[in-house]
DNA sequence: GACCCTATATTTAGCTT
DNA sequence: GAAGCTAAATATAGGGT
């Protein structure tokens, strides 16, 4: 009984190169999940088979998925374009800000005027419309943070 | 002798995980490389370690960039995820404008009222100071924008 | 530490059911 | 064609140099 010769070739016969790989997957996907765990490094492999639609992953989706984006950061393209895209959100959101802050004198100048010159005629402020100057910059560092955030999990 | 235990778990002796990592990362490459000629598949692993600044990939850049790219393009990952941030994001930089259209047309009231209460006294406005509306707007717009072009990138 | 050696564990080709 | 079996091939932990 001649088995298991290492052939190394391409398995022409379509149902012996299914068990192939079905055997194979399953020990690399093995072989990575354990080189990620004694090692303590990232790692993935991705695989793309006709027996699926849609590619295979190992260790799993979300392993791969944080991989392969640092892959592509780190080999890939413009690190700059992105630095000065996160910069340039950053600069966007930081004047909306300053708009904000401005505004918010400027009525609080208004609010003064009028108050000196309604005084005591009962004119009522509509407490509800108001926007509180400090939640109104700390939902711009907060969107700040969420982008942040969103950067970081992606690079 | 007792050789070979499988362990399974991190190896904490620096120099000894190095060798498991030099020795296993060989035995991977060669199972990627196997499993695609053998199958006649498409396959990439990819490896993050200390030991290397650069990640490391299997079979080859070029075979590991294709792969790459095919799998982004054709896998649908959590898309749900990412919309769901996505329209997290979206609902917070939403109720900034709100907020900033109320306390606009706040600022519309008291100038009108400040106006009437003003007359011919001379009073005048700070114009830089004022917040062009439709600008203020376009500015949420955009960062709307931006951000969703950041995650599209990364996506 | 890198490199070879080898005992043992693990993987798997080819078979059988 | 999937699942299990087993012999043979491979991979690798631990040790030596």
């Amino acid at each position: 009984m001649t088995r298991n010769r290492a052939s190394l070739a391409y398995v022409s016969d379509d149902a012996a190169r299914k068990i192939t790989y079905k055997k194979r997957k399953k020990g690399l996907a093995k072989k990575v999940s354990e080189l990620i765990t004694l090692c303590g490094i990232q790692a993935c492999a991705v695989i793309f088979s006709s027996y699926e639609s849609k590619p295979e992953v190992w260790p799993d989706s979300s392993e791969a998925q944080q991989v392969i984006t640092r892959f592509q950061n780190t080999y890939a393209r413009d690190e700059t374009r992105n630095l000065n895209q996160e910069s340039f959100t950053r600069q966007r959101i930081a004047k909306v800000s300053a708009q904000l802050k401005k505004q918010r004198k400027e009525n609080s100048k208004k609010e003064m005027n009028l108050a000196m010159f309604q005084c005591a005629e009962g004119g009522s402020m509509d407490d509800e419309a108001m926007v509180d100057p400090d939640e109104l910059d700390s939902l711009a560092q907060e969107n700040i943070n969420i982008i942040n955030n969103k950067m970081h999990e992606f690079i």
